[in-house]
DNA sequence: GTGGTCTAGACCACA
DNA sequence: GTGGTCTAGACCACC
């Protein structure tokens, strides 16, 4: 597993999980319909707790992100299709402001910032008809 | 005072508090040099314990955006000079990097995206010399 | 075979299999007396274990709904006598206490909802003597 | 509280407490803004451990039902607006068909499961409107 | 083997 | 005081 979990973070261990996982599938790193480790071994290769891994599967089935087999475990939704909810767009809206005025003030100029956007964006998959 | 509160967000009050503050330093709806409402003051405003207010001040000082004086109080810091160091671009790569991924999944066009971070970083002043 | 499973379901796979056996019976698609499929067979149509076919008839004959014969495998009960007793009764009235409340709460409307039981026992033959 | 947990059930008894809270919304047991017990003190009133009510808290919480603040605990959404999303009615109406094919062969007439219907809608204060 | 539930106890962040 | 996180270990249902 590509997981890199740092410890010492105040981002909470199941948040950085739910984070990676999301950005492996935008990546096109796990496809649509792919299996993840199941809870227990996941835990194990990270070295936490199971339940902490429970709790992200179960959070990403919530969202749509993952679907859970009775048998098979964990796969990434084979027909993901997270929508742009409008508080979602709120909430990223929200966030960008709070994080543009503090790089403003830091000093990281508009092209910078804007050079991070396409950087990543240029790691993901065009969608289909793009 | 121009703060707006959401009680019910995941987001800790006293992190709202500082955002807002950051963000309005940036807008420049405070000047450099302006005081803020005393402890007692903004928190009976906002109807918050003072001791979350006490917090975001001492945070805010201990990272260089105010100053407090015995007297006269807390002001935006006249100096203000807070520094782009490598660990908060750090920080910043990888939370664009969570947020465009997610962003990218639900459908949220790279131009979409961008543009938003042109309206903010079009409302911030221009720095001296630029 | 007339079943459809959802595998990604929260039902489990025999519960679902009953179920539609079950509702088989009661809209006359399955008959009295008419055989149902050996457990191989049916395991293997569905394409999952034959000990999860084999529980589901197991439990269908414990509650009468099946009688199985050493050979000719095992068929609809032709004197199927399942009884109203006051513990399923109760298991009822409890399950659509909690299923008409959040029906209500998220604007299903009395008239709807009693539609669909008018609908169900619309396809349900009548018993002899009614 | 008015809580009645049956421990020797089938069903989860955090599922049991989620039933029986949306149940309470809906006969007006509970208004919209109430305060519910702290995870600890509803734990502690029932006999159980505060993890199990921890979670039917957060899945309430993730379905729209309650609001957590921060400090003052959990209340009922007051601005309660969960949805009758085409999920939900496929998911009923799938129930309502094994549910009443069910009933129909052990004898519940139709007439009796409307009359139950009509029991519990009864009970509901009625909405806005109507 | 898989995930789901429940218990128990610890520590932390927030207000 | 509140909820949030994480650990640990047990037992169960399902397949």
């Amino acid at each position: 597993m590509f997981l890199h979990i740092q410890f010492e973070s105040e981002v909470p261990i199941y948040q950085q999980i739910k984070n990676q996982i999301i950005r492996g599938i935008a990546l096109g790193e796990l496809k649509l319909g792919e299996d993840l480790p199941s809870v227990r071994q996941l835990a194990s290769d990270i070295g936490i707790n199971f339940h902490t891994v429970n709790k992200v599967y179960n959070q990403l089935k919530q969202e749509g992100w993952v679907v859970i087999h009775r048998k098979s475990g964990v796969m990434i939704n084979p027909e993901l299709k997270v929508e742009k909810t409008p508080e979602y767009i709120e909430g990223l809206e929200e966030l960008l402001k709070t994080v543009t005025a503090e790089a403003y003030l830091r000093g990281v100029t508009k092209e910078e910032f804007i050079q991070w956007i396409e950087n990543n964006y240029a790691g993901y998959p065009l969608r289909e008809g793009e």
